[in-house]
DNA sequence: TATGAATGAGGCTTCATTCAT
DNA sequence: CATGAATGAAGCCTCATTCAT
């Protein structure tokens, strides 16, 4: 009995640590530069036993996923939660959350900024590809509800609130992109900093009336 | 000599015939699922042939960057030349000439946006490395000057510059990439109007006083 | 005691038990086509278990020889026993006999009319070879024998016995692989009805005078 | 122009040298032993050769069956022509047929003997399984044209046509694999000899009245 | 200069076999 | 004894690159 449960520990550590290799080597090479080969080195099992847990090289690549919509379900609806906390300080709070899931797990908020459904289509099922796109739509509506809470509250400035949240969300994944490559090249870390910029910039634009803040 | 000035204008237009599909396979594929029989096969020349304008397929996909660079250098460089324009139209504008190049050249735009610094390592050369990079940084540089031109003609707030230019290129970019995918997947297309929201929202943000306007 | 006693005879009945799913796999698949992992999960036991009994696949193959010695030796044996019997009556019920064998050890038979020395050749140790080959010669040798007997008792024509013998097991080999593909192509079922029209043609080659009988 | 006449020559040259080998390998070792580098090795060509000039191993083996069909067609068509002859001679002129294509193309003709339609089934596409069966199928019609052209000479006695010319199907193919075991095994060759007795054989349980003849 | 057939290294995947429990 | 997870060699196939014409 303790036995199978131990079993099941220990498969389950296995699998998230091809997982964790496999998503660092995935986001680092992309998907074609990336062998199945390398995955088993740097997880130190053999080639085959990554066929005991992913019926594919595909298959593996699908289920880096899955942890992302853990991270989209409870995270944001647990940030966003309080309806009656002004949208000002939601956003804020969301820039943050961005940032932590970064510092926790990298490689798979880098699959969600990097997504190109055309790249993607020869390697994914519709399925997955759907999951992908259901995720991001999910992200986006989050932060439309949120640019809806702070017109409600009255201290957003009336816009389009459909747009705004693609313009918010395109801004921290723009942002993402960016600075990775900027501590890729450089080696300097200013994502947070260029994150909480960005809510402030977009506040300054949103807010109205006495609150209107100055930028970062 | 008229035979030479010939042969040398079939040549040119051979490698650009060359360069033309590649760009469009590269983008569409990816760089890993385009093969150079693809290439050879769309542009309507033997294999051999691509060997003869380029040392290797990596040689050939660096050659895609030069006209990126006459887009930065020539179509963002005239953009911006009359220092006498208020900033904010001249950011008008930019926004129009990025989606105008997209329209001209659509392969081109998505190798910027989607440039990836660790994923490309392995595929390029430190000196395009560098070229890449630096065809960023200018465009990076150029949002700069037009910021703090704003801010010399008293019409943007103060904002910290380099900052803002970072945001206002990286929200370019994340529409790209998220209006790219909203095209592939929806087959509607709203990238112009996209653009100029967010050029109104961040107008909405920078413009100091009486001009401030209403976003998209 | 007893329960060393018990042990032996459910290790015997599990030995039989994976003897019978590998068969039925290895004739339905081939060798090459079946993987030990197929007998396990058929057998209902663990892929190691397999290697508890059989040093390896090859091994496991072979064993399934030794039951089609028995056919050779008991049944044949003693369908040929009674030296008195009419040679033409003993050669229809040697027909019968096959055909029951095939009825109750499909697999078995198979394996010995698809028998190829050449392809076998590769995945055979040289002793299994012999042992195969001992088995067909004893068969050939029993028709042989029996063409004798056939001559002896002046109800068969003088024949080469040899050669005569060797043409009676290859038609009924020919027609065991031919009316197998019929079954599994059309689904009917000609077997015995062509075995047994096989022995009244034959019969009506061999039978001397008065005797001589219309075919099929 | 005679360049391009050479490159065809050569390129058919090529593909028939690789499926002389191929066959030879596919018949010795069968289908799964073979591998696509143990082909290449042997036709003396690369791997990535083999696939200019077929899509897999599969289409490769698929196209051994083609040559079958014009021995099918033009050998037994032609040999069987002459409706006059008389159907014992045509009978003992096809065995010779056989034997000389099995001494042309050993390997096509065992394609043909050992062909097994559970087995073939995992590896060949119902189109051409579809051609195999029809390739038998017209063999053994032309046995039972022939049967029937004995009768209606007055020369064989009145029989099933139809089982009739299964037997001797069955029976030539039973001798080719037994003769072809005996041959690998002992060294010593006999088919022609054995074809012939079988001819005999078949002929003296046919043959009606005063031709009938006594066997080998 | 242009061609395209040929090459062969490298990637994904399967499976016989081992071994710790 | 029995298990089944783990191993890693080997097979099929692709494709960047070369070279004879």
């Amino acid at each position: 009995m303790g036995v199978a449960e131990r079993r099941r520990r220990e498969k389950e550590a296995r699998i998230s640590l091809i997982l964790k290799h496999a998503g660092r080597l995935f986001s680092k090479q992309g998907f074609e530069n990336t062998s199945m080969e390398d995955i088993a080195r740097a997880a130190e099992v053999a080639t085959g036993t990554l066929y005991l847990y992913f019926k594919s090289k595909e298959d593996l690549f699908y289920s880096l996923l899955t942890p992302m919509f853990r991270l989209n379900h409870d995270g944001l609806a647990r940030t966003t939660s309080d309806e009656a906390e002004p949208a000002d300080a939601t956003l804020r709070r969301i820039a943050d959350l961005f940032h932590e899931s970064y510092r926790a797990e990298p490689d798979i908020l880098r699959i969600l900024w990097s997504y190109d459904a055309a790249r993607y289509q020869t390697v994914m099922s519709d399925t997955n590809q759907e999951r992908m796109v259901e995720a991001i739509r999910q992200h986006v509506r989050v932060m439309e509800r949120l640019v809806e809470r702070g017109m409600a509250q009255g201290r957003f400035r009336p816009v389009d609130s459909r747009v705004t949240a693609i313009l918010i969300w395109s801004m921290f994944m723009g942002i993402f992109q960016y600075e990775n490559n900027r501590r890729h090249l450089r080696g300097s870390d200013h994502l947070q900093e260029t994150l909480r910029a960005s809510v402030e910039f977009i506040l300054s634009s949103l807010l109205s009336g006495p609150d209107r803040a100055g930028g970062g």
